[in-house]
DNA sequence: GAACTATACGGAACAGCGTTCCGTTTACCA
DNA sequence: TGGTAAACGGAACGCTGTTCCGTATAGTTC
């Protein structure tokens, strides 16, 4: 999949070939450590897999939520990539904004232990926190505005808040009783029908 | 609030003195530690506030979980037994049903890490889970049913999915730019106002 | 009041975790 | 073919929850 950081940056001389290599096998063995027992898995395990100390893990990605941010960058960035596209192609703002929500849903419950990590106030957890929202918060915004200036939706619920409450729903997904989908839709059915104000 | 395992129970031959006191104790440094730092204060801390050693905690209380459900058992009895008065008091099914789940938030958003121990899946939480679902999930069933039966809401929610959503929205309340409440009651709204198939 | 015993206590010890640190190995370059 | 900076492996550290057992003591019995 391409080369890791060769050509380019001059003012970094390039990494050597062994640790090249251990990166890509440690992104390798953390992705299906993380399909087998989670995204809370041992280090040591992960590292186990690969073939390497952990101190090598730690060398590459200095804290378990660079490795998480690290095998998961590409679906985040095609779920972000997606949301003007839907806006673009879809009937109404809120329907883009039902549909993007489901394509975060759906990143999310397929992820053992992924929303429980996002929502930990752990401070080993914080880049990961600050990777999701610098990179989903704008896109969410753009199609809750949109939604919000076409009188589809109340317009006092701000993405960040949104974010975190489906995130938040996604907690335990994978449990049988339990259908966070279900849950988010009527979030956002709760956001077309709610008045600014609230009952009472 | 009247002695511990006093008089009744034959079979138990009553507990020692220091044993009741240090009980007692115990559930009031646990009670102030919770507040101060959160249900997953280090078993230790407590242990130091109430000047006993962690031995005599385990002894007391098996589990973590154990020593949480007997500080918060009053106020979740409280909040169980609102729930039939509420229905009998409200307009509606559907108001009660609102107000009983203000209540739970209630409950949970002033009990830091509460709602994150609630939806952890560690083995050890799991009799904190099943007290919760044990004494509120009947309780959530019967608002429900009501609403559901004067066909003020969609029929096909659990209760048990409900209140699981619920606390899981309760997760990060007193982060300053997420407002736990006003997801709940978008929650809340969409319940009210969803078709049963969804939309699409 | 003294002796005896079941009960309860305290905290050292254990296991499992994330993370750090440093002696050893190895890739690269001259 | 050395020499050296980069990278490696895994022991070690600090922090958890939990267990275990030698010691202290409350309650009872004479």
């Amino acid at each position: 999949m391409a080369d890791i950081d060769s050509g380019s940056g001059r003012a970094t001389p390039r990494k050597r070939a062994d640790a090249r290599r251990n990166e890509a096998t440690l992104l390798d063995a953390a992705a299906s450590a993380f399909v087998a027992s989670g995204v809370d898995v041992p280090v040591r395990d992960i590292a186990a897999r690969a073939g390497v100390g952990v101190g090598t893990i730690y060398r590459h990605f200095p804290t378990r939520a660079d490795l998480i941010v690290a095998v998961y960058r590409h679906q985040v960035e095609a779920c972000a990539e997606a949301g003007p596209a839907l806006l673009a192609d879809s009937g109404t703002a809120h329907a883009a904004l039902a549909q993007w929500i489901n394509l975060f849903v759906d990143f999310l419950v397929t992820k053992h232990g992924l929303a429980e990590a996002l929502q930990s106030d752990d401070a080993a957890f914080a880049t990961l926190h600050a990777y999701f929202l610098d990179r989903l918060v704008p896109v969410c915004a753009q199609l809750l505005d949109a939604a919000a200036t076409a009188g589809e939706i109340r317009p006092d619920v701000t993405a960040f808040e949104l974010l975190r409450g489906v995130g938040n729903l996604c907690v335990g997904a994978g449990e049988p009783r339990y259908d966070a989908r279900r849950l988010v839709e009527l979030l956002i059915v709760g956001l077309r029908h709610g008045a600014p104000a609230g009952p009472r």
